[in-house]
DNA sequence: GGCAGACGATAACATTTGTTATCAAATGAA
DNA sequence: TTCATTTGATAACAAATGTTATCGTCTGCC
């Protein structure tokens, strides 16, 4: 799981294999929560295998906001930064290989690759990637119908197409079921 | 316009009027492009009075996507940062009083900074920020009605609803100029 | 093998939202 | 002032989308 990563790391094999011994691997079933709402994100976790998503109960509906797939990380961001009460639940779609790590070992790393020069820059970088993709998202609200941005998907992510049920797709659309079936249904019958 | 944050920035009296010693001021008129679309940005502004909006043309319509006053500082983001041509124009909606500096000289600024771990922290809390704002927004895209936008807008960023002319308002809300006078209507009469 | 629950398609109908057009008020420039 | 432009309200109609209900298929589990 970690040795693709480390041609990325400039770090001693000390300091490698001492970061990498904060994580913990585990297995676990489809539709496991990971962390509950209303719970403090005190886990980051790294997908080995399987996939995740992250949603939110609103009026009894039920909202994904996020998918995650294979080499990503998770964690209801804000809570697992701010120590805020988690207003999501995370919670795996397939059967899942996972390692997670506890927060303060990981805010020990960071302050320490944080002297790092080109792990900083990266780590930054990453930063404002996430934050780029949610712009892109949004934009696509304001400028896209449900169906443009039903084909974004299938073009952009088309493992989330693939992968995830269609009915937590749709509330990541902001649409209901029945319309993105419609959709769908009209995708096909057109071409 | 500086002296506000003055007490923020743990600097030697030297460095400090260095930095401010970069910025320059100029006074433009309402509807001022400060960037063009494809123009790779190169300036960040600080407004010290006035209003700024980031918009982009799709398929002929003029949509909003952000919106800023006094004290905040502005740019086409992605632009700015990767040097891409931008997808968006920066306008000012009434006329302004803005600080403008090169992105050359803001680069020399942030390298230096980040080795003060403070304001290290500090540019990173901004950047996690700014990422929260986005999701908030997205998060509203999937739960909300245009209506319950629009009233979130009032209650969250009430200098957007006073300031800026409702039909920018609306493509920032992802919808009609027509529906949005028709959700302010329906506000009105029901109360 | 059979059963319950999850998932998705579809129909019918209600509601929301967009489009186009028109008008009125406010604003800014000559 | 006067005139053109911008802004916003409203009506009428069209299109998109939501809601509820029903049905069929698939899957996991006993």
């Amino acid at each position: 799981m970690f040795n693709q990563f480390r041609n990325k790391f400039p770090l001693s094999e000390e300091k490698w294999n001492e970061y990498i011994g904060y994580f913990n691997r585990i297995e676990v079933a489809a539709k496991t929560t990971l962390l509950e709402e209303g719970e403090i994100s005190k886990k980051l976790y790294l997908i080995e295998k399987g996939c995740i998503r992250v949603w939110f109960n609103h009026n009894g509906k039920d909202l994904t906001s996020q998918f995650f797939f294979e080499n990503q990380s998770v964690a209801s961001i804000e809570s697992f930064i701010k120590k805020f009460p988690s207003p999501v639940f995370v919670e795996t779609i397939e059967p899942s290989i996972l390692w997670w790590i506890h927060k303060k070992d990981l805010d020990t790393i960071i302050e320490e690759i944080k002297e790092i020069p080109e792990l900083r820059d990266r780590l930054i970088d990453k930063l404002f990637q996430r934050t780029f993709d949610y712009m892109k998202h949004f934009f696509s609200f304001i400028k896209d119908s449900p169906a443009q941005r039903y084909q974004s998907l299938i073009e952009e992510k088309p493992e989330i197409v693939q992968r995830v049920p269609q009915h937590y797709i749709a509330s990541y659309l902001g649409v209901s079921t029945v319309h993105l079936s419609r959709i769908k249904s009209k995708l096909l019958h057109e071409k």
